[in-house]
DNA sequence: ATATGGCCCTGGTTGC
DNA sequence: TGCAACCAGGGCCATA
């Protein structure tokens, strides 16, 4: 399933392959509408707009659009592709008049293409592009969600909860030292992070040496800050790796992750630990697998 | 405020 | 071997 570093190996795919590049034409298939903006809304207002930049937002997927300017739209120059990043907001980002906003769920996909590539089941929608390439949506669970924003009318997607990439030892702890739910149902509320999924929550809870059950206002402060420090290396982690494929996620080239070579606990249920040879014990919490180390974790 | 469970949806796994 | 029941789970919602 596609979490922080997922979702961060794809939009950093896009936007290496896809800035200055343009809209040309939009198909949307399927018959029911999984989007949260109406396909023919969207079709309308991605037409013609040029792709300015992509990048994460927590789980989501943001794609800067605006007016094309006719130089870089047919034929994006080499010299351009990797110019601008996000610690250099060029010009080409600073006015964008619109967002489409990508959100993968369990399954998505979004894949740069060429227009003969075979299309895949279950693929929603399709943005030719003037360099003749093509992005696709793919998403056979159809948990994944697209949305278009007109800027002039809408304000620009922002996430709810902190960035676990970013966050300060004082935002962490002010953010679950109040509460007192499960660290592990806190990590994956998406309104205190954004970004963390059932993968990381665990692999994080493990490094730091915490039971996933642990009530939130109930954890010493050592005990938050080796949380946040942990989280923040295995999504760095993760990143580097390109992400863990452990469904069927790849990267906009279709190309597997390998962070799930390094899974200490997430789907190791009865497997020895890696660091004490303890079995992994799998329990559900807030509805979702949990797996963690006894002995390890306290 | 927090917990639980249903819903969406399909592919993979399990069971008979 | 074949087919049906079952289940996972991100986000959201209703209910407890």
């Amino acid at each position: 399933m596609p979490e922080l570093p997922e979702v961060e190996t794809i939009a950093r795919g896009v936007h290496e392959r896809l800035r200055g590049d343009q809209i040309v034409e939009v198909w949307f298939g399927g018959h029911r509408e999984p989007f949260k903006t109406p396909a023919a809304r969207q079709a309308r207002g991605l037409e013609g707009q040029a792709i300015l930049a992509v990048h994460r937002t927590g789980k989501h997927i943001v794609c800067e659009l605006g007016p094309a300017d006719g130089s870089v739209q047919s034929h994006p120059s080499r010299k351009n592709k990797d110019a601008a990043r996000v610690e250099h907001p060029g010009a080409m980002e600073s006015n964008p008049a619109a967002q489409w906003i990508v959100h993968l769920g369990m399954t998505g996909r979004l894949l740069v293409t060429t227009p003969e590539a075979p299309m895949a089941a279950h693929t929603h929608a399709r943005l030719s592009l003037a360099s003749g390439r093509e992005l696709r949506f793919v998403d056979p669970r159809r948990f994944g969600r697209l949305e278009f924003r007109d800027l002039s009318r809408s304000p620009g997607f922002s996430a709810p909860g902190a960035d676990p990439l970013n966050v300060t030892a004082e935002e962490f702890v002010q953010l679950f030292r109040p509460r007192r739910l499960a660290i592990k149902a806190a990590l994956l509320n998406q309104k205190l992070l954004s970004g963390v999924g059932n993968i990381y929550a665990d692999e994080s809870l493990f490094r730091a040496g915490i039971r996933p059950r642990r009530l939130t206002g109930r954890l010493t402060g050592a005990e938050l800050d080796r949380l946040r420090l942990a989280l923040r290396e295995v999504l760095e982690h993760a990143i580097r790796l390109g992400g863990s494929s452990v469904s069927d996620y790849v990267d906009a080239d279709g190309v597997r992750g390998f962070f799930q070579l390094e899974h200490c606990v997430y789907l190791r249920t009865g497997l020895a630990c890696l660091r004490c040879q303890t079995p992994i014990r799998r329990i559900l919490l807030a509805g979702r697998g949990t797996h963690y180390c006894p002995r390890c974790q306290m």
